[in-house]
DNA sequence: GTTATATTCAACCTTCCGGTTGACGATTGC
DNA sequence: GCAATCGTCAACCGGAAGGTTGAATATAAC
């Protein structure tokens, strides 16, 4: 799993999984289950929960053949933070948005390095 | 301009372009000077900050041979109740959330469409 | 043990993405 | 007018994304 900016905004961006994340708001949901109201196969629907899962948006477990996906709302909190640090909205936490711009720009996208 | 979900979260999960965007915070500046601490070229710059007018997270203004890059917070307004809308956070607008999943629906994500 | 179900893997295809370089159009300034 | 600056366009490249199909792996059920 690795839970960063980059996967949890990446992995929202597509349509489809915005589509499964809102189903599974709903309920846990097995795999086939999640597939059934896409027209498209169930592998592609398996690569996309697991890019859900890599960017932790889901967790999965597997009971016996089928395997359980569950909505892992957690995960945008860091992506919540750093929207909200651009200042369009009321609760910010000014300071947990300066913590996450320093770790981004220690991490994964200085300028020049 | 075409500010969707799509292209504001897929536009948010490059790390130059959060970058630029943090880089905006501070102040309106020239492409160039956007450009100026990456280790890129400057039309790899200029694309990036198509993406980010595109999904409205930016504006541009020419004037004289200087384009200024001007950051737009507001666009992340829908991306922000979509994401509030799973619950985590305290103080969220239900029904905002469910015209978005409607609309959202209606427009580019229905499943089995 | 054989058959059916649930999910993933592997190989493949096509399109998009992020980058490069070089040429170009527009503007400014001498 | 001529040269320099600002930014984009066009063509190209390698690799990743999103999809397909068919085989493979577990598990369950009879």
């Amino acid at each position: 799993m690795r839970q960063t900016l980059d996967t949890v905004f990446s992995a929202l961006g597509d349509p489809t999984r915005r589509a499964i994340l809102t189903m599974l708001l709903e309920d846990d949901m097995a795999v086939t289950d999640v597939a059934q109201p896409f027209a498209m196969s169930l592998a592609a629907i398996s690569k996309h929960l697991i890019i859900l899962a890599d960017a932790g948006l889901i967790s999965q477990e597997r009971r016996g053949r089928v395997k359980w996906c569950k909505l892992e709302p957690d995960a945008l909190r860091a992506a919540s933070v750093w929207m909200q640090g651009f200042g369009q909205f009321e609760a910010v936490d000014l300071d947990a948005f300066e913590r996450f711009l320093s770790a981004e720009f220690a991490e994964d996208s200085a300028p020049d390095g």
